[in-house]
DNA sequence: TTGTAAGCGTTATCAG
DNA sequence: CTGATAACGCTTACAA
């Protein structure tokens, strides 16, 4: 295990001081331009590699984001960690993920050890069921940068990168009532998160609009998981006055659903006609495929990567710009699809 | 934006040497207990947070494992992602996650970063077309631990977490003989990977151990793309003499050939027979639901995580250790049984 | 059990 | 354009 290379040692070599090697090693505008070229020479040829922690104990900064989701193990978590990832690791920062399992608990210690970490900036979509966000308030406090994206929080004014939920759900639900749906199940997750509520009033404002009354039986909340897509296909087969439209806010809930619907013979969409969000690869995947909506996962990433970046290098200040809004699509495939009204 | 509080602080107020504050803090074994209380409280009261990078700068090493994986965005990544979250959470260790996207290039820059950042461990699963591993070697020379999983390297002699991907090749190949498969076309990538080559490996011996002949016609290396699911479907549709069974390993990749096939009338399992690879939540959606190689992510990224800390911890000698195998599990679904031989 | 003091490798400030 | 020097906050011999 050879011993690291350092500044001074280049600096040795070359009769020069640490302070000049350092200002060349990071393309300080007064350095003579050959002094730079022999540093970077010398320092390319002793194997040189830069000490990030003398560096950033000394600049007060890490070059780490730091980035808190859900659960890793979801197709649009991970399209937007990996959109994430792209961008910051173009830009010179490094990514600490961590995961909060859906719990405030678990997302309270990540926030912990982001903080403890010293990460420049924080990147956060809220667990199922926080409610205080106490435990963010210490970034706010020393003035690290918190961006919130898609699970955002609507208390602390910090800046989010979001679709437009109510359009969505508008859209979802508008869709369905022009295939001729009067009665539409909508099924979705937590309404302490933006995403739910707000999908929510859109399915509200829809029916409104078209003259359909809101009835509270047609909404169920649930964990937005399989089990819970084949629960809801229990109910429906046990009502009485059954729906012919169903709004299921996620797509793999909206397919286990399906599957369970099929088995008891429901037709889809003759039967009842389905819109799921997200648009996870089972979407194409279900027979019929399953009409949904289009979520920019990987934008998302990359936009509230950028976003932090640019606040970071304080090229925007983030306070200014307070929400982003992505476009999003209703992508509308045959479990959706009557021929006749 | 308060300034930070340091060990120097918390010594001041309470009239002690910073060293003394510092083993405290780190439960120094010979430290009285009154006085670790006293500075504990003292802590908590002035909101210290320890500095990592004064102590890594000091300690030479971070506390920091690098991760990096072909890419993000896959369900099989991200469970094992997950699993390596926990375990290193759960011991203090945070994580950089960096993806290849499947170029040598990236996995290269990717490796660099990890270098510079004084990770100190690190976990790779390999590009698909990496062939040097250069790149690698200067972790080796640090003395840097390095542990690959799932693709993992031939030629290092690095410890490994796999699963016994030829007895998996074989489990599936034997399993659709015995489903009366004659022809079973084998639909796989790069074979400079251990998944692949190992898996064909375990084609070739059951096939040999049914005394079915090996048809090199019927070995296709493909990307594993979607769009490679269906120019499968194409190609065994134009075939004269057009296979009975079909083992692609990749469930994604199985499932859009699936698709393509029913298509074209081809009725699935009877006239041909279908086994996957990873579990992919799209195994249980496609109809008929897709028979696959069930393969422990989130337990792979678990072992990985464990293993490399424990090393570091100097608990176990990773050295010693050279591969960690894992148990997979055929999961039989509709896709390959045909009622009758 | 506690204190002293050196040093980890950078970079910012000031001076030249 | 370059150099000297003082931090950044922590750990760890060594000494007391």
């Amino acid at each position: 295990m050879e011993k690291e290379v350092t500044i001074y040692d280049i600096a040795k070599q070359l009769n020069l001081s640490p302070a000049t090697v350092s200002r060349a090693l990071n393309d300080h505008p007064s350095i003579n331009s050959n002094t730079k070229e022999l540093i970077t020479a010398k320092a390319a040829e002793l194997g040189y590699r830069s000490n990030a922690f003398a560096s950033n104990l000394r600049r007060q900064r890490t070059n780490t984001i730091g980035v808190i989701v859900p659960r890793l193990n979801s197709h649009f978590v991970s399209s937007v960690l990996s959109g994430m990832e792209k961008v910051a690791n173009e830009r010179g920062y490094n990514l600490i993920i961590s995961q909060s399992q859906e719990s405030v608990k678990k997302e309270k210690a990540s926030a912990k050890t982001m903080f403890n970490g010293r990460v420049d900036g924080l990147l956060v979509s809220l667990a199922y069921d926080t409610e205080e966000l106490d435990h963010l308030d210490v970034f706010i406090k020393k003035g690290i940068p918190l961006l919130f994206f898609d699970r955002v929080s609507t208390h602390t004014k910090a800046t989010s990168v979001v679709i437009d939920n109510v359009k969505a759900g508008y859209d979802a639900t508008a869709h369905l009532i022009e295939q001729g749906c009067q009665r539409i199940m909508h099924v979705t997750g937590n309404l302490k998160r933006n995403v739910y509520t707000d999908r929510l009033k859109g399915y509200k404002l829809a029916l409104i609009d078209h003259n359909l009354p809101y009835d509270e039986s047609l909404l169920m909340i649930t964990d937005m998981s399989r089990e819970a897509g084949i629960d809801v296909a229990q109910q429906i087969s046990n009502m009485y006055n059954k729906p012919d439209g169903l709004f299921i806010t996620n797509d793999l809930c909206a397919v286990s659903c399906m599957a369970a619907l099929k088995k008891e013979s429901f037709r889809i969409p003759q039967d009842i006609a389905v819109v799921g969000f997200n648009d996870d690869p089972v979407a194409q995947v279900i027979e019929p495929n399953l009409t949904t909506i289009h979520y920019p996962g990987e934008e998302m990433g990359e936009i509230a990567a950028q976003s932090l970046i640019n606040h970071l290098n304080g090229l925007v200040n983030i306070q200014t710009t307070n929400t982003i809004v992505l476009h999003f699509e209703l992508v509308v495939r045959e479990s959706s699809v009557r021929t006749t009204g």
